[in-house]
DNA sequence: TTAATTTTAGGAAACGTTTGCGGTTTCGAT
DNA sequence: ATCGAAACCGCAAACGTTTCCTAAAATTAA
């Protein structure tokens, strides 16, 4: 489209000056007379010229956009993520581009090229479900694409990712259950490929250990899709068991969510007979019946330390060439007590 | 950054031939022979050259680009209408460059800018809520570039709009909770800049006339920012007046959500002394105790007719070079019936 | 006054494409 | 043997910048 923008060429020409000293103008280089600045300037203002990002990137072979590609954008963990992102990357002057791989390779691996192709100064990736190959984003990396995992990373030694402590915050939620005096505490377990689900899984495993609390394998459910249906299978069949757990720590929200209805409908009460914990803090964890127990992570903040991460990496590339040594942000996460799991007493605050 | 991308120029130069040759081949244009063509595109497979979009763009002048505004991302029905919006981009070879207002005009007018310096060949918007006026819109309007509102609509005669039936959905929503024996149906009303406030308002006040119910202006409280907490005071107010309401017909599910929960504080029962209503049908409204009705908006197609529209216009005016008679769509809305307004028997389903 | 600097400015190439126009070949037809 | 028209291909300009290099003008030093 042309929109008859003004350009460098317009405002020499106007001024009888070359482009070229129009440009060092602009750019307050040394070599140009205060006076040509000052009416290169002037000038400049009033046709309220805009420089051409198109011809900028392409000389400068830097597009000053970032490619993103999440699982899915519903989900209020990644928006919040993206709005993280968006954050730090127009302030240091980046684009962005977001894709959603719909938690398919497939779909994945044809976004990656797609960011490829559009030139993207670097990547921000979050794995889908599906994804347990890494040729795809192997063969960018090669190519010396700048790359930040969050979230669900890829766990190569060289490239820079942000999570949060997913281990940990298993672990405080689990104690929590014991706390409350829970001792048959099942797990709703997430997608078999993910690096999160074991972490969540070992963190729950670590705090019965902590506790000397046997470990029963019965207890630990797959929820290989993590939703709301899976949650809710999964516990109706553990209700049906002969020892019935007393207590649910979900991979996720939407399973945790499953398995309230799962315990309602079976005429039991949370958290007097089941306390049930989740993770991520969705938007709709606190608006349930009783409010959800989860662990927070910190979304936002995610995005921003994944941009700043990238950025960082960019920019040191471009000047020294070479890239920079990877980095692994941990985050911290935050158990959010809700009435879910409180057996005794109020939620503290 | 630079990927030592293999070029046109390294293809002409490694066979010998010159890049406009090249250039033609890989177009499949008749001038060229089909031996020559045939090396091209062999060697271009072989290399794996992949052109380049920015000098594509530059040369073009069309970056493939679309920008939208939206207020914000972690909005369930948002995130569904950039799933549309990417959805028929990404097919017909768009990027999508995605930003939020946060609701704040200031943010609108910046990003508005900024998408236009990023020389986008057409715009998405859908306004905050604080937008009352449009210079800034008509402004960029004015310089050419194609846009199309969707559900936050500008009503300026010269561009396309996508939006849902907002009268007839709240129209069929209060009918309804009339349907349901309700006569004192109060409503909250939402940001008062917005189109869709004043539609929604509308259709319920044709409902009550329709039925011949009274309007009592009492029962029609504002909530300016739409959010739990609005919605929950706001009922708070309208539950403590001597004449009650029956039942309360929100703006949105938010407010809904805050007046279910004013409601059970005063110790009343939903739907048998209230009935509750709300509009978007977030995906937190299914899993309310009891599920909240309300009326659904198709965002995904919401976003695919927009994004349609858009490349229609932006494809229409690169050949004719003029502007196509702009369309305005009108998606229909559907009620979906939960328990939170079923004061006679179950739903239907 | 002249030579050596410094200051200021412009020419031109480059980034990777596309495309109007002109230039060779080739080949069948006269 | 010559002509005309296809068929095929290359030159060069263009999109809007930046930047290396050179050059003129102004200033200073000798």
């Amino acid at each position: 489209m042309k929109y008859n923008q003004v350009t460098i060429k317009d405002i020499a020409r106007e001024l009888g000056i070359s482009p070229s000293t129009v440009s060092r103008a602009l750019k307050d280089h040394p070599d140009i007379s205060p006076q040509t600045k000052k009416a290169v300037n002037e000038l400049a203002e009033k046709l309220n010229y805009q420089p051409n990002i198109v011809a900028l990137s392409l000389r400068q072979s830097k597009t000053n956009t970032l490619g993103v590609i999440i699982p899915e954008l519903v989900h209020f963990f990644f928006s919040t993520v993206i709005s993280g992102i968006e954050d730090v990357a127009y302030s240091a002057g980046y684009n962005v581009i977001i894709t959603q791989s719909n938690e398919s390779l497939q779909r994945e691996k044809t976004d990656i090229k797609a960011l490829f192709n559009s030139r993207v100064d670097g990547m921000l990736i979050s794995v889908s479900r599906e994804t347990s190959s890494f040729e795809h984003i192997e063969s960018i990396l090669a190519k010396g694409v700048p790359m930040v995992f969050f979230d669900r990373v890829y766990e190569n030694a060289n490239s820079s990712t942000v999570i949060v402590d997913d281990l940990s915050g298993a672990k405080e939620a689990t104690q929590h259950l014991i706390d409350q005096g829970c001792l048959r505490i099942a797990h709703l377990e997430g997608p078999p490929n993910l690096g999160i689900t074991k972490q969540r899984l070992e963190g729950y495993l670590e705090a019965l250990k902590d506790n000397n609390v046997a470990v029963d394998k019965d207890l630990i459910v797959s929820c290989p899709l993590g939703t709301i249906e899976e949650g809710k299978a999964a516990t109706e069949i553990l209700l049906k068991s002969s020892k019935r757990p007393d207590a649910i720590f979900a991979t996720n929200d939407p399973a945790a969510m499953g398995a309230m209805q799962a315990i309602k409908e079976a005429g039991l009460k949370i958290p007097e007979d089941i306390a049930v914990v989740g993770f991520s803090n969705w938007f709709f964890s606190a608006l349930l019946e009783p409010p959800l127990t989860s662990v927070d992570q910190p979304g936002f903040e995610m995005g921003q330390e994944a941009a700043k991460l990238l950025i960082r990496q960019i920019e040191f590339k471009s000047k020294d060439n070479e890239d920079p040594a990877p980095e692994t942000k941990v985050l911290k996460t935050r158990l959010i007590v809700r009435d879910s799991s409180l057996k005794k007493g109020k939620a503290k605050k």
